[in-house]
DNA sequence: GTGGTCTAGACCACT
DNA sequence: GTGGTCTAGACCACA
């Protein structure tokens, strides 16, 4: 009934959301995001909210203002994303896991064989 | 300059570490956990955060407190925290992180056996 | 690859290079202003933009419509304009500029100088 | 009666505020920032408005936060914004002025003789 | 139509 | 005590 993660803030959960679009080709590059006020009826959210979510867009130069029009995808957007995130996981994320599996006894093995076959599948 | 992650409260990144700690037996069962003084001194933080951090793991089982002595781990926690981390880690995060690698387009396959390799030297 | 500045409106921004024209003398006083339509196309601005810029020069009797024929720069507006704002940036703009170069511990007496030896050349 | 400009919003005029004090000396490094309930209460303004404006000094790295503390100014606030500030007056806003004052018809001389004297004053 | 700003008031987490 | 988040609703400027 609720999509919303309670351990985070939904502003930060919809910036998420058009990341992952923009990721994975579902919004273009020059494509207008959805208006506030579309999102905000179509989710039952705040329009502030919404606008809160798009404005960190702006600031990290994923999505630009054209007044009185909308914000739209910039060109680049696509992958400057892939380039940063792709870093990130590798550099930050990546470590912390596999310590994290090493902690747990995990086999990293184990994990590949399991999920290889998802991945082949999907 | 700062040990502390702003994503999460302090509190949490206390217990975070004293159940990284017992995973991986360094606080062994029967142990005494750092009095909330000396931990407050060491990493510069107010007494009530790192009481609030040894609550939680108490209310989870995990260490008991003995008046006038301290907290000391329970019999068994390691175990079970491995059970229970185990558990969670296998159907809530693991899936999380498939899926980033594939949309960040990396291979799953590579990273898996970059690791494994240092796995085998560590 | 955007000539706007996003702290004012497009239209404002429209408006003060008219002004600007006007003040140097580049449109003289009887001169037609360019047509909405051509600087709509040049600028790639929604004509209506251009429309409220040239009406608030209207507004302030800088420049007349004349029915079928365009806009022109009625007479007497530049030396209008100079005596207004010239006051403006005395009585306004001037002191605030001082107050910002004092708190930046710059030296009025050196930006002038260095300054005024290009006034001379210009 | 009222001490706020209606040409810029509220929380980018608080911003200024404090940017102006820690330039000056006023607030120094170190110290903490009044709390956002506090300063709502005092100006009479919401909350969210302080917290938006105190949120972009954090964003510009002049303002950190100390989780349940407050606001504290960070070491070399005042002076990187003193290199930053005078940069981007020498750069972008100082050419603006001097051609304005050209555009004019003003005596930059005239303008030095008459500010100077009050330079030497205050 | 678009986004931006603000209020009043609520609730939460953290220290 | 501190700041963070969200709602409901209002009003404004811009194109």
């Amino acid at each position: 009934m609720n999509q919303w993660n309670d351990d985070q803030p939904i502003y930060r959960q919809l910036r998420d959301r058009v990341i992952a679009s923009i990721l994975d080709g579902e919004l273009a590059e020059g494509d207008a995001l959805p208006s506030v006020r579309q999102v905000a009826a179509e989710f039952r959210v705040n329009p502030l909210t919404i606008s809160k979510a798009y404005q960190t867009l702006v600031d990290d130069d994923l999505v630009e203002k054209r007044r009185g029009l909308g914000m739209y995808v910039v060109p680049g957007a696509q992958e400057n994303l892939l380039r940063q995130e792709q870093d990130k996981f590798l550099t930050r994320e990546w470590p912390v896991i596999v310590e994290r599996i090493r902690l747990l006894g995990l086999s990293l093995k184990d994990l590949l064989s399991t999920s290889i076959n998802k991945e082949g599948r999907s």
